[in-house]
DNA sequence: ACATTAATTAGACACTTGGCCAACTATGCA
DNA sequence: TGCATAGTTGGCCAAGTGTCTAATTAATGT
C-alpha cells in the first residue's frame, strides 16, 4: 500500500504532472529542459525527479554531463493508470500550453537551452 | 488540472486509501464505521471524508444522526481508475485485513458500534 | 592539472497536512 | 422543551513538502 500512496503522491503534485505530461508527449527529455517547462530552478526540479523515481513512474538515464528522463514502459501493470492520466491531461488547457512551450524548448540542442539558463537566449 | 492533483492527493494518504478500499468492498457504510476501521478520532476521520468528498471521488448521504458514504459511480470517466485501484488494493495484505475487520464491524448495527466507542463493547 | 558546468545534496524557510481535543451543530427521543 | 449523541469545525502542534540559495559532485574540455 505504501507504494501505492508514493505513487499517488508523485502526482499529487502540479508541477510534476505537468512534468509526466511533458514526458509523454516526448518520450525523452533532458533535466535542464524540464527543468526551463515549469520554471523552477534546477535543484528544485531534480527534487521533482527524484520523487518521480522512487515512485516508479520515471526512469533516468546518464549520457554524459545530462540526465535524460522517461515514463517507466513496464510502469502501472501494463500502463493502465499512465493512459488514463495520458488521457485526462490531454484535455487539460495548462498541459496544452505547456506542449506549446516545449516545442520551443526542444527546437533547440540541451546544450544551447543550457546556455541560455546561464542568460543567453536560444529562441 | 488542479481536479486531477486533488484527486491524486486524496488517494495518497494511507488511512484515505483504506476508506476507499472499504468503501470499494460495501458500497455503504457511516461514518462511525470508518472511524472504528481506521483507528482515529471521529475528528479526523470526518476530515478524510471531506477531503474524499471534495476530491470528488466519494458522495455522502445523511440519514437521521448517521451519515452514510460511498463511492460515486460516475467517477473518474466511468470507473477507469477507481478499477485499477481496486485491483491493486485487491493484492494488499493490509487492507485483506481491513476487509477482515470490515467484516466484524458490519457484523454489528452501527448503533451498537457506536455505543461501543463510547466504552461498551459490542462484538 | 585546472577551469567550466549539469546535476544533486545540504540547509533554511514558509506553508501544508494529519492528528488530537474541545466546542459547536443538528437530529432524535423522553 | 430539553437531553443525549453522531458528525463537523476551530485551534493547536509536530511532521512533511516545495521552494530557494549555496555547496558539492561528476563529467568535459583546454
Amino acid at each position: 500500500m505504501d507504494k501505492l500512496t508514493a505513487l499517488f503522491k508523485a502526482l499529487s503534485d502540479r508541477n510534476r504532472l505537468r512534468i509526466v505530461a511533458a514526458l509523454l508527449k516526448h518520450d525523452e527529455l533532458c533535466a535542464c529542459q524540464l527543468t526551463e517547462l515549469i520554471q523552477v530552478t534546477g535543484a528544485t526540479a531534480s527534487r521533482h525527479m527524484g520523487v518521480l523515481i522512487s515512485s516508479g513512474l520515471v526512469d533516468s538515464r546518464k549520457e554524459g554531463r545530462w540526465v535524460y528522463y522517461r515514463i517507466r514502459r513496464e510502469q502501472a501493470d501494463g500502463g493502465v493508470l499512465v493512459s488514463w492520466i495520458k488521457s485526462q491531461l490531454s484535455r487539460d488547457p495548462d498541459i496544452a500550453l505547456d506542449a506549446k512551450t516545449l516545442d520551443e524548448i526542444t527546437s533547440c540542442e540541451p546544450e544551447d537551452l543550457c546556455r541560455k539558463q546561464r542568460g543567453d537566449e536560444c529562441y
